[in-house]
DNA sequence: AAAAATAATCAACACGATGTCAATTAACTA
DNA sequence: TAGTTAATTGACATCGTGTTGATTATTTTT
């Protein structure tokens, strides 16, 4: 079996990925047609369907991508925290590093984002962030017995509002950096938002 | 002028929303298309042209009278209180009462909340929520210029911790009753994520 | 460099959904 | 009951879809 994909494959494929962030941008996802990514992508109409089952075949694939792309991320930051500490520093570092993910992305970035189901964005990353912040080996430890609501509701409020923030960035014409949006998170999440009001002391 | 829709219209659009219910439960809203609604409400395809532009024009008015039921409601709701106080027995009650719609339009619920966008629900429900919460009249008054993150951030960190938490509920199969909901949001956002998950005291 | 393999193109096809229209029928309002 | 308005019907052109078989072009392998 041969590892290296076929320069012609490699090709469409990423004339096909261009086409659709440009065309995302222009017209949304959903008055999208195979036909406008194909044009676009000068390429046979005929071609993507060797590749692609229809758009939304497309769509799928192209989120696994993006979820592999995370979980990389979030694995070597992993590997670069030494001790077994959750600290802020280590913290802010991977925040920073996803944040600026984002901002590379960020047209793909807000769609997927806004598919909700069982195979969407949003779900491959409240897994990520499940796994990364809750589960691992740290001293942080959470007791399901210790919970005052359902563990799936607690997981739902701080994930929904992570993502929350992130898609208001990503709408921002002019956007925070992305050191600038980890500060912001973090102080969110640590201090809550009450405090960050100023209605908690 | 006349106040009273003709009656023929009425029955049209009832029976439009109900094929559109249904069928969005079946096979979701990517793939429903118009002949799919009017057949299963026993209506002539053209006659939904009469009323909507397109299956996206459906979309936007249904949202738009989901909004205005919302509204009422939260109306409704201020009315009843007679101090011009923000205590937890007034919110409870409103939240309740708000849960209880959704429960009872739930189908329609989920993919309105899952669509973004500036004409979207989770749009409506943001400037809702502000209103009530942040710009009353009440003892509760926030200083932007305590703010520790940029005002937009929190809004949508608290706003989207809420429609996380509600979508959670809705996608259950068997779901918590409005009361408990009241219950576990109120917990959530007034004692912290934090609080409710045992890290802090 | 030639041969073998495989990807992309092209043209054509049937199919289904779309949006519109004019003429007709049916139902409602006043 | 008369007048108004909504719904139906059948038809139409248009567009995107997904597939196919034959052909061309490019890449990989030997």
């Amino acid at each position: 079996m041969n590892v290296t994909e076929d320069r012609r494959i490699s090709r469409t494929k990423e004339a096909i990925r261009q086409a659709l962030v440009s065309l995302i941008q222009e017209k949304g996802v959903d008055a999208l047609s195979v036909k406008d990514i194909t044009t676009r992508a000068n390429i046979n109409r005929g071609t993507f369907y060797l590749h692609y089952k229809d758009k939304f075949d497309l769509l799928d694939q192209t989120l696994n991508e993006i979820t592999h792309d995370l979980e990389k991320i979030t694995w070597e930051m992993n590997a670069l925290s030494s001790d077994k500490l959750l600290n802020t520093t280590m913290l802010s570092a991977a925040s920073v590093r996803l944040f600026k993910y984002f901002d590379a992305n960020a047209p793909l970035m807000k769609v997927l984002l806004s598919i909700k189901g069982t195979n969407s964005l949003q779900n491959a990353i409240k897994d990520i962030m499940w796994r990364n912040i809750f589960e691992q080996d740290k001293t942080t430890h959470i007791k399901k017995e210790n919970l005052l609501v359902p563990e799936e509701y607690l997981i739902s409020y701080i994930i929904s509002a992570h993502i929350g923030v992130i898609q208001e960035w990503l709408e921002k014409k002019f956007r925070e950096t992305p050191e600038e949006m980890a500060d912001i998170l973090i102080n969110l999440s640590f201090r809550g938002p009450l405090y960050a009001i100023g209605l908690k002391p």
